[in-house]
RNA sequence: CGGGGCGUAGCUCAGCCCGGUAGAGCGCUGCGUUUGGGACGCAGAAGUCGUCGGUUCAAAUCCGGCCGCCCCGACCA
């Protein structure tokens, strides 16, 4: 085997005179993070369209080695590797339904006969339809399965370089299994993969509770890369652990210290339309105020858009999120001024009280009846109440928590401040249950002979995303310096001069380091040493061997990591053996951290 | 989908306001000099100015439609 890989090798253009793909001093204004300027940069990846990628040698190097530790960690953990298609037929999606659940996103196109076709945005049901033929029994149970194949969703706004694209290849994996005992053992077997996967890429990944969206099914967690270039918005606190997804964070609910109840009354209020300017007027804190906003809610073709109502306290936002699983609504979006007042509502002026229960859903969140004496809207122009309490003065249908977190909202396990942080969704993984299983009729037949659907959960992880978040995390001014699990190559070797002597050895060192396995690209061109080492910082590899008449003056070849300024001369007999050393070490400084990684037993309790 | 910006040589951009021979730097090709942190000289190639239409004697430049790309928001395994 080994011999095998060194012909590979040996086989294999590492010449930067015969490159495909150039380095560019300065990159196109399009790119945006460090990530996609140094990766476009570094001549990794051209953008063909908004949110495509083509992936030069360099970066589908990297994506191999990622893709390689992905297969390693899912192999460890059971996993069969296989391939799944990336054009559907219809047919599987109309089954589970999301050909009609999900909108533009899905890319749909037809056949020559005119038969729907899906390009796939995940691979849920053609497993669950694999699921129907190849499992019968409990006995072929647990199961998982995974494949590297290529997604296609039709992002409204592709953005962010390899962060938020339209095509890309995941890992994704699936579980099979009798019951959610088995599914929860899959699963956490899966989260502790994942960290050890992030440590592998050199990530620090941060497992957050999230939403399980267009997935169905109930638990679900997130593998953030927090930095600022993130989509999403975390809830997270480094001493307790909490650590969620904004979308479902919690919070301790503390509400104002309690007064006694005050009197209903009505106040002139002229020109007080929002909440700072009424909480000013009437000299209270927003805390003391009560913030209606108005949504219209999608129930689906079965029944009409509904006004909704909704009142946090006034110094919080709504959580769209909860507030549509409150309601229960397929989508929301804010209302319109015109909708609000056909239900008979008073922008700036709104109020619970005297809501039309037949137009509109109201909804508190749980804080309100907690929250005593507190200044809302009369429903009037120019008119408020003061010393308003819920249960007494105003009701609603719903009461549910529909407040969103925010930087500082108490801890829900210890009540200290949350921070709130942006992060890059690399990996998640789903509790799917019998979402699929059960619509798409994927079943075994358990030890009773009781035909039973099958239990499953979806783990996924964005390989070209993976890649983007290590470019962002190791990028200087001069470029890349990528960890050496990742790196395209282990060491550039920069021959500099064209003496004979230098020439000839370089060339017999990249000869014996190719035929010892050693992974180099080889900087054979004749252009100035300027060039070649800023080209060598630009793209990334992490050792750098230098051969020129002044190395061999002084004994041999210069060694070091990239950019370091200790470089060792080497003579050239040791040069593969110490360089083999290094590399060696390399890696093992980067699994020391596999070492003392989170684990689903070790994670905090949740709420 | 809403708001904003951009589209001129392979790349970065100037020229547009105020209509009249299409420019610079980098890169590229050839020759020579140079070789430890993006060298220099000489010579050269390279753009239907995104696209379609309008105004005009004349449009990169003014006007309109369309397309594409970027950013913010909405949206979003």
């Amino acid at each position: 085997m080994r011999r095998i890989l060194t012909v590979l090798n040996y086989l294999t253009n590492m010449r930067l005179s015969k490159f495909f793909g150039q380095t560019l001093r300065e990159a196109p204004t399009e790119s945006d993070s460090a990530s996609s300027q140094m990766l476009v940069r570094a001549g990794y990846i051209r953008q063909l369209a908004a949110g495509l990628y083509s992936y030069l040698p360099l970066a589908h190097r990297s994506l191999r080695k990622i893709e390689q530790i992905l297969r390693e960690e899912m192999d460890a953990i059971n996993g069969q590797e296989m391939c799944m298609p990336v054009v559907h037929p219809a047919e599987v999606w109309q089954e589970s339904g999301r050909w009609y659940e999900i909108g533009d996103e899905m890319g749909r196109l037809q056949d020559r006969r005119g038969r729907d076709l899906v390009l796939a945005m995940t691979h849920e049901e053609v497993v669950t339809t694999l699921c129907k033929s190849e499992i019968r029994s409990y006995r072929q149970l647990p199961q998982m399965v995974y494949h590297m194949q290529t997604k296609f969703r039709d992002e409204p706004r592709a953005r962010g370089g390899l962060i938020r694209v339209r095509e890309f290849v995941m890992k994704d994996s699936y579980t099979l299994d009798a019951n959610f005992d088995g599914l929860q053992t899959q699963y956490e077997a899966h989260y502790d993969a994942y960290h050890r996967i992030g440590a592998r890429l050199g990530l620090k990944l941060v497992a957050v509770q999230s939403d399980p969206g267009m997935m169905g099914g109930k638990i679900a967690h997130e593998f953030m890369y927090i930095s600022p270039i993130g989509e999403d918005s975390l809830a997270i606190c480094e001493e307790t652990g909490y650590a969620s997804n904004l979308d479902v964070a919690t919070f301790r609910k503390n509400p104002e210290p309690a007064d006694t109840p005050a009197p209903l009354k009505r106040v002139h209020t002229p020109g007080q339309s929002t909440i700072d300017k009424v909480a000013t007027f009437c000299g209270v804190s927003t805390r003391r105020t009560g913030k209606m906003v108005f949504f219209m809610g999608d129930f689906g073709a079965e029944a009409p858009p509904k006004l909704i109502a909704a009142c946090v306290r006034g110094d919080m936002e709504i959580n769209e999120l909860q507030l549509r699983y409150a309601v229960k609504a397929q989508a929301l979006r804010p209302a319109e001024a015109e909708e609000i007042a056909a239900a008979g509502c008073v922008p700036g002026y709104a109020s619970l009280r005297d809501l039309d229960r037949t137009k509109v859903i109201s909804v508190v969140d749980d804080l309100i009846p907690k929250s005593m004496n507190l200044v809302v809207g009369a429903n009037e122009h120019d008119w408020h109440f003061i010393g308003a309490n819920y249960g007494r003065d105003f009701t609603a249908d719903i009461v549910a928590p529909i407040a969103l977190a925010y930087n500082g909202a108490p801890d829900p396990i210890d009540g200290k401040p949350l921070r709130v942080v942006r992060g890059v969704e690399v990996g998640n993984i789903f509790q799917l249950g019998t979402r699929y299983s059960g619509s798409m009729g994927a079943s075994y037949t358990d030890e009773t002979g009781v035909e039973r659907p099958i239990v499953m959960g979806s783990y996924g992880i964005g390989v070209g995303r993976a890649l983007a978040c290590v470019a962002e995390e190791y990028s200087d001014d001069y470029g890349m310096d990528l960890p050496i699990s990742v790196a395209p190559y282990h060491v550039v070797l920069v021959s500099l001069g064209r003496s004979g002597e230098v020439k000839e050895k370089a060339e017999a060192l990249y000869h014996a380091l190719l035929t010892a396995g050693v992974e180099v690209l080889y900087d054979d061109r004749e252009v100035s040493p300027g060039i070649k080492f800023a080209d060598a910082d630009l793209r990334g590899m992490p050792l750098r061997c230098t051969v020129s008449s002044r190395s061999l003056s002084r004994g041999g070849v210069e060694f070091g990591r990239r950019r370091s300024k200790n470089l060792v001369i080497i003579p050239l007999e040791d040069a593969v053996e110490r360089i083999q050393e290094n590399i060696t070490d390399s890696f093992e400084a980067l699994h020391k951290r596999l070492k003392d990684l989170p684990t689903w037993a070790s994670r905090p309790a949740t709420i």
